[in-house]
DNA sequence: ACTCGTTTGAAACATACGTTTATTTCATGC
DNA sequence: GCATGAAATAAACGTATGTTTCAAACGAGT
């Protein structure tokens, strides 16, 4: 019988993660490099299969076809992170509720870094790769997995946002919303490494630690939305 | 004869760019916008050569190959606008050394910004279409291509990062190639598009106008990059 | 021991890819 | 008006892809 029915289907409600047999892990490990490294694109089934000592056929019998794999490789790691960074969130406004601290915008940062660093640091939930996983995402085209985030985990950016907002009195809505966006921008792409110097062959910078990445980059960050209002405030 | 070896090595020497036949051209139009929406694995031959109009063949015998398309197709816009930038740079400096304004880190933002903005307003040169591609390339690996922008425009990055040192006294020069990495990953993927938000389906920011983007942007980059130094800079 | 649903296995499927080959078309110089 | 080299065309090449098929192996339940 298709697995997929019995085990995606069980964990469709509301956040829960399917639970996979194990050669359908090694086919996900496997294709999580892959994917990171080359790309969904240039990925073949035959190279991860291959990787992951499995049976060519084993990828459409677990997974359906490559695109649900990709799907499923992806979000094996993003509801676990979404999940916590809600966990975070929710504690965060507790405290400040309690009178425990005030809302601020490091805060906020933080709630949103916590996670992602305890991510990079577990290499049993992907370590740094689902970071650069999720740049990846960002930049091509996925349109059913979009469709998937933003009907699943539309509500955390709402959270954020609004958090955010709270955070930053004093700034319309819109430039709220663009600071996350810049903000945001700056947290993935440096956790994922894709540093233009590298580029240009110059990376004395890319040491790739995450803790060296989050000292730099949070202290930016945190300046950029706190930076005060623009004069007028963009149409 | 090969018209590769007549036009791309006569314009090797010094930054030169190559004359395209206009079927060339016709290709490196629809090969750049297929590029940036599909990415370079996902985009066939056979689709660039149907939307522009020209036999198959015809790739190869301009271009050689798939691969040096591509980079011919980046090389192409980079090459432009990299010229560009040193050219801001060298009349900031020169301002600066005649004493006519302070060198601020502002300003040499402003030296990478203008160029991209002009850019990004004229479509004869691509339009918003380059960053893209460009932003594209940050996050695929692109073996060749890197080399040539590293053989061939490394001292950019050089020039770059010595004006923003010298506009950042009291930094370390770790902190000052983590900020430039910092600052510069938030402008091209600004520029770029690559908003998390769109990924969640809410995208009330993206309108996408360059202008309003930089409104946006360059404030909150001036703002990170001229932060305080953190208190003990990392190893 | 046998059955039945699940999982593997090897092989084949049709298709799409990048590239190459010959051939034809075309413009230009003599 | 013909020869010459560049450019366009159609067709084929070999290979690699995602997916499917169907038979074999497996593992628990009775």
């Amino acid at each position: 019988m298709d697995p997929i029915t019995s085990s995606v289907s069980a964990g469709e409600g509301a956040h829960s993660e399917p639970k996979y047999s194990e050669t359908a892990i090694r086919i996900l490990d496997a294709a999580e490099g892959l994917f990171v490294e080359l790309g969904m694109e240039a990925t073949s089934l035959r190279l991860i299969t291959q990787q992951a000592a499995v049976n060519l056929a084993a990828v459409n019998y677990h997974f359906r076809s490559k695109d649900a794999l990709f799907e499923a490789v992806f979000l094996r790691r993003f509801g676990p992170w979404a999940t916590e960074c809600l966990r975070e969130l929710d504690a965060l406004e507790g405290r400040v509720a309690a009178g425990a601290e005030p809302l601020t915008a490091e805060a906020v940062v933080w709630s949103y870094v916590r996670p992602a660093l305890a991510l990079s640091k577990d290499p049993s939930r992907g370590g740094v790769m689902f970071v650069r996983l999720f740049s990846r995402v960002l930049v091509e085209n996925h349109r059913q997995l979009r469709e998937t985030m933003s009907r699943q985990y539309g509500d955390l950016v709402t959270r954020y946002t609004r958090a955010l907002g709270r955070a930053l009195p004093g700034l319309t809505e819109q430039e709220v919303e663009w600071r996350m966006h810049l903000g945001f921008s700056v947290m993935f792409h440096a956790f994922a490494g894709n540093d233009i110097l590298k580029v240009f062959g110059r990376s004395a910078v890319s040491a790739r630690d995450p803790d060296m990445i989050v000292r730099h980059m949070v202290p930016f960050v945190v300046a950029g939305l706190t930076s005060p209002p623009s004069g007028r405030s963009g149409k």
